[in-house]
RNA sequence: GGUUCUGUAGCUCAGCUGGUAGAGCAAAUGACUCUUAAUCAUUGGGUCCAGGGUUCGAAUCCCUGCGGGACCA
């Protein structure tokens, strides 16, 4: 923290010693009723509702101050919005002791500050809705000056853009900021539409272990942390597909959870260390049914988050609206580089990458050749929402084997302006062959792959049990978010981004 | 990890080819009883990210480090 204090903090702090000596408790306990909110009174009020808003009492921050000597108008702001207020000496002040008009409204409250206010609506000269002040109560002195942001007709003055400020103070960016706070709670409408769409199908929500002795379920380098009291090493998960699919040998029909995933990786625009990925899965179902339902849900979820299936990210407009293109794999990457190679084995590959100038190194197999194609030759000209499906086994070790074509299995991942959006499978259920494609694993990393995945004895027990046939999906949350909110930096959509940090 | 841009008052930013800092908002003091980026007057506020170097002299030029952004591996 700073050890030298501004000009204003100081300035604050001592108000805060003469609001006491008058008698003020600057952080007072009592609750403050609330009601109305700003919105409300902004919205409803009118000349013929006016009797409704003869008895208001709202709360909320100091934005602005205008002050007219005796008369000041401010603008008050609370979770709703904004309203203005108006406040008179002589009717705070009716008699010949004028302090807590001059001195306590006047002179020891600042812009940031909190209060509550009593009084009735009323339209101004110039019509603008607002509150006639009959009292008022300080509720939270502010010590730390709020960015003095000013905004006229939309257009908005001295608005706070450094990114470093908003990411390591969010609490001021929302603050001062309205469009950030209409990001999270879209954000949050976004996962309600989601939540709802699951369970009103069946859909049960589910919570598993982050902390997990085998990091398994993806491709990715884990958090390693000890117990202490076990003297064991565990992970923080880098997913949670594993466990939900012990849930459904367990005999749950559709289970999902938000997941909130780790990874030691790099960060980016779009990554971030932690992230969200919703998965789930549906017992008795495949990939197919799994595309139809990814595709209602998404429309569905669009609509409840912005009122229209169309979003627009970056000048590109995205629409949500079902259905959506499917490609198979190898089409894309035929119809992108020209180069057919479903028929090629990893020297062919191999060859190919080489020729399209894409780096690879000895300790790739076959998928992640594939993979290293389709993500930088294919992925980006995909900006509508298109099922890339039917991908190498190589790639896959949670897959089920295609139904019909030999060296597949059934598995899309959803694009949506050029970024993986979702990846599902018709999960790998016979327990022989995943304990093989384990092992296959094993070898890539002993070739040198650092992201393959471990085996995970206890789930191979419970598919021995029997997992009957079913669908899942991981939707990454952030990715989802970014689109429908119109952000393409995923610390746009978190309120904490991680940071460097600070100060040390 | 590489390349590049960037860091000046609480906030937004200016500061040309080197001459030890400026504006608006915010703050303080005063005026104003319907203002709305309110207005008017006066005043205060700075480790120019940090540390080195070049120079008579560095916010400015050079190096290193730290923080942040963008692009790339």
């Amino acid at each position: 923290m700073q050890s030298t204090l501004s000009e204003q903090e100081i300035i604050r702090r001592e108000k805060l010693g003469e609001l006491r000596a008058l008698g003020i408790d600057p952080y007072p306990a009592p609750l403050f009723e609330i009601t109305h909110t700003a919105n409300e009174i902004k919205s409803g009020y009118s000349e013929e509702t006016k009797e409704q808003y003869k008895e208001i009492s709202l709360a909320g921050r100091i934005m602005s101050r205008r002050d007219m000597g005796k008369a000041n108008f401010a603008v008050l702001q609370d979770a709703s919005g904004t309203i203005q207020i108006y406040i008179k000496r002589d009717e705070i002040c009716p008699g010949e002791d004028k302090t807590l008009f001059d001195t306590v409204w006047k002179k020891l409250l600042d812009l940031g500050d909190i209060i509550g206010i009593k009084g009735y609506g009323f339209i101004t000269k110039t019509g603008e809705t607002s509150i006639h002040v009959e009292s008022f109560t300080l509720l939270t002195k502010a010590l730390h000056p709020l960015p003095s942001v000013k905004e006229k007709d939309g257009e908005v003055f001295n608005e706070v853009t450094d990114l470093e400020f908003k990411y390591r103070q969010r609490y001021a960016d929302l603050i001062v900021n309205p469009n950030v706070r209409d990001t999270f709670t879209r954000i949050t409408k976004m996962k309600n539409a989601i939540r709802t769409f699951l369970n009103e199908r069946g859909g049960l929500e589910v919570d598993t272990p982050v902390l997990q002795s085998i990091p398994g379920g993806a491709l990715a380098r884990p958090f390693i942390t000890h117990h202490n009291a076990l003297d064991i090493p565990l992970y923080l998960r880098i997913a949670n597909e594993l466990y939900l699919k012990r849930l459904i040998v367990g005999g749950f029909p559709w289970v999902y959870e938000f997941s909130r995933n780790f990874r030691n990786e790099g960060m980016d625009r779009t990554h971030n260390p932690e992230f969200t990925i919703l998965e789930f899965y549906v017992a008795y179902k495949d990939y197919l049914w799994m595309m139809n339902t990814t595709e209602q849900m998404l429309e569905e979820t669009a609509i409840a988050t912005n009122g229209s299936a169309i979003t627009n990210v970056d000048g590109v407009e995205i629409s949500f609206k079902a259905p959506y293109k499917r490609i198979s794999i190898y089409d894309a990457i035929k119809e992108h580089t020209g180069h057919d190679i479903s028929q090629m084995d990893e020297a062919g590959i191999r060859e190919v990458c080489k020729q399209l100038h894409i780096e690879v190194d000895a300790t790739m197999g076959k998928g992640k050749l594939i993979d290293e194609i389709f993500g930088g030759k294919c992925e980006k000209h995909y900006v509508q929402p298109t099922f890339i499906i039917d991908y190498p086994v190589e790639m896959s070790p949670l897959t089920k084997k295609h139904r019909e074509k030999e060296g597949l299995v059934e598995r899309f991942e959803l694009i949506i302006n050029g970024k993986e959006i979702a990846n599902a499978y018709s999960e790998l259920n016979d327990p022989i062959e995943q304990r093989e494609r384990f092992e296959d694993q094993l070898k890539n990393m002993e070739r040198g792959d650092d992201e393959a995945m471990f085996i995970d004895n206890d789930f191979l027990r419970a598919l021995e049990y029997g997992m009957p046939p079913t669908a899942g999906i991981g939707i990454g949350i952030e990715r989802l978010a970014m689109l429908l909110t119109g952000n393409v930096s995923i610390q746009d959509v978190l309120f904490f981004p991680q940071m460097r940090p600070e100060n040390v």
